[in-house]
DNA sequence: TTGGTTTGTGCAATCGGTTGCACTATTTTA
DNA sequence: TAAAATAGTGCAACCGATTGCACAAACCAA
């Protein structure tokens, strides 16, 4: 008698055992999981102590705990985290949401940096970082919808704020605990964040211009429905009011956190009547790039047009002209970041606010033309 | 009659019953997860029959699968991951092991483009990335335990490899799928890892040196149990002596992967006798610092020496002496890594070993003092 | 001695899925 | 037309932990 192959019913038979067979071989060797069961079997006590032995829970007697712990080492127990998830509905992991732009992200300093603190943080609570793998760029929501939905993290963080943020709306709806490196667009007492006060930092900048003796201000910022971008520009236009100069919506120019944009407006720039004696830049790279065209068109930098940014980035630092940045001091916003979302996941703090003090490394590029201190 | 409060037993009932409020107040918001049983009970159909509609087995009639996963719509319905891990022994997460300098990683940017090239692949592939939180300096081989006999990943990439590597050796004694970035110690066929030809680097690099009439080449290194420094060394030392030119060991330095040591040894290096007139870096970072110090002691780059490092970072590119570097392509190197890992993982696949090109991008600090091209 | 505590441990349900196997109804084959 | 194959579904065990409650033994006060 034949066999007909073409029964899947077989087919799906041998696949399983093929199946198992591999599994078995691989077993011999890996998945050697030793259980929980299998520490209670050989303590001669019932699953449950063991459980309360890991616990250290208060009801079982000190004899037993040595008992137990001494089995538990002999076999090389260590517990199945998923399973433990699984019953306690706690992970142990803290998602971690990454703006999406693929190629931008990493590329700015920024981001290592404050995961850098993120997961520093994490390691002292004992949490481990789970990274947020977007295919679709600009699609968060859908990393996190995955995270949340599928229960795989206890928390998240967001590393960026927008106006009118559908991640922030969809957590806050769902009430799921998350904190935020960056101000939030709406204030709401759920909202643990953390952030620098990007508007006096571009303020104190603005003015430390005008104090050079500076008087048209140009600035190049990013996308302003990112908050931090608009803070910016609001602290920039504030202090040149405060000092009763003219602000004209020419002098701001839009682009995005790469050499691209400061090539392209540090062109711009100079075209303008009347032409701008200093520029105020979002990003140490943008600004690295305007730096080169300026140079390139033999304009003098700080004589001609003074400039000075943010992030202190290495480039900041060493490069031809180094110039002035702000620090905004990356690695804490990422540390702090973790600790106030462990502190709402653990004590159900809510309504944390921290500001990281940015500091000013004033270098040659905003020397003043002729110094007003 | 009293109430003993200090009854431990009814303080205890008291905490698990405030815990059970706290519980039910938030799972009136959260925690409202839909369960498969819950999809199963609306379409009248066993839990088992919703599980194979969310596999797609071809065992369930169109009708039906239709039905149900209208069901699932309507429920809002998502798998939790954690239950499924539980059932499939499987988790869905690739564990990074980071080198645990905490300081340097992220310093140095070929971290970050690694980690970029691996986030990009785990996405396609549908795995999220667990990081290593180490807390202890150096101890990776914690953080891959806690991964590995947590099941809590399915497979490691590791991201660099020294001599005697402890972490592959436990790795391989367990039999635990991982991907090396870098190539290992030892010769094992289970082996599954990317490189660069570090080797031909170094030597393709050195020659390039002599060939621009260079006789006098030193070279200031990092640690050489790492297997990428070794190599780089070898390479060096080869086209050293194919060249028929002498390579005093006093003409390598080993150092570390930051500024501080290019300071040091570049002030060294000078003092040597016979005088140094080329130098290759290990790192972009260091042929920085190497630079600073040599132009501050009036030394002329390239006339006086020549320099060359690796890495391509954006210092070598903007610095004001743009200087000669090899781009090892960092973010393949993670991206692939990925690739023979989910290959490994799903196929079984082994023995897989991937080169990814480097590429000498030639800039103003290797120009010839006579040129022999 | 008796009834009430206190202590220490085990039972069994539960977390939310997956899957081998059994079972029925329908179709195909001879 | 009877036997065999196929299709569609459900039962129940299992993945590896946690935890409320029950229960037995030891202890204590009156």
């Amino acid at each position: 008698m034949f066999i007909s192959y073409s029964n899947y019913r077989i087919q799906e038979k041998i696949q399983s055992l093929s199946f198992y067979i591999k599994q078995e071989v691989i077993s011999l060797a890996r998945k050697n999981q030793v259980t929980l069961s299998d520490v209670a079997k050989k303590a001669g006590v019932s699953p449950s102590t063991v459980s309360r032995v890991i616990s250290d829970s208060s009801r079982i007697s000190k004899a037993t705990k040595e008992r137990v712990q001494k089995c538990m080492d002999e076999l090389g127990y260590y517990p199945n985290a998923i399973a433990r998830s699984l019953a306690k509905n706690k992970t142990g992991n803290i998602g971690v949401i990454m703006p999406s732009r693929d190629e931008d992200i990493f590329l700015n300093p920024f981001f290592p940096e404050t995961l850098r603190g993120i997961v520093k943080g994490a390691a002292t609570f004992g949490y481990d970082i789970l990274l947020s793998t977007n295919t679709e760029v600009g699609d968060e929501l859908q990393s996190i919808k995955n995270f949340v939905r599928a229960s795989k993290v206890d928390g998240l963080v967001l590393m960026s704020s927008r106006i009118n943020d559908d991640n922030i709306s969809y957590l806050l709806s769902i009430d799921f605990p998350f904190s935020l490196i960056g101000t939030p667009y709406i204030e709401d007492s759920r909202i643990n964040y953390v952030d620098n006060d990007n508007f006096m930092a571009a303020y104190e900048l603005t003015k430390y211009m005008i104090s050079k003796g500076r008087s048209k201000i140009a600035m190049i910022a990013a996308d302003p429905s990112l908050l931090v971008t608009k803070k910016r520009i609001e602290g920039y236009k504030r202090a040149i009011k405060d000092c009763n100069l003219t602000c004209d919506e020419d002098y701001i120019f839009i682009g995005s956190f790469d050499e691209e944009t400061g090539f392209k407006f540090g062109r711009e720039l100079i075209g303008l009547v009347p032409r701008p004696d200093a520029v105020i830049i979002t990003d140490d790279l943008v600004a690295f790039g305007a730096i080169q065209v300026l140079e390139g068109l033999k304009f003098k930098i700080p004589e001609d047009i003074a400039i000075a940014s943010f992030n202190n980035s290495i480039i900041s630092r060493y490069s031809q002209i180094p110039f002035t940045s702000v620090d905004v001091n990356a690695h804490d916003l990422g540390l702090e970041s973790i600790n106030i979302l462990v502190e709402a996941l653990e004590k159900g703090m809510q309504n944390r606010r921290i500001i990281i003090p940015y500091e000013i490394h004033k270098r040659q590029s905003t020397e003043g033309m002729f110094s007003t201190e």
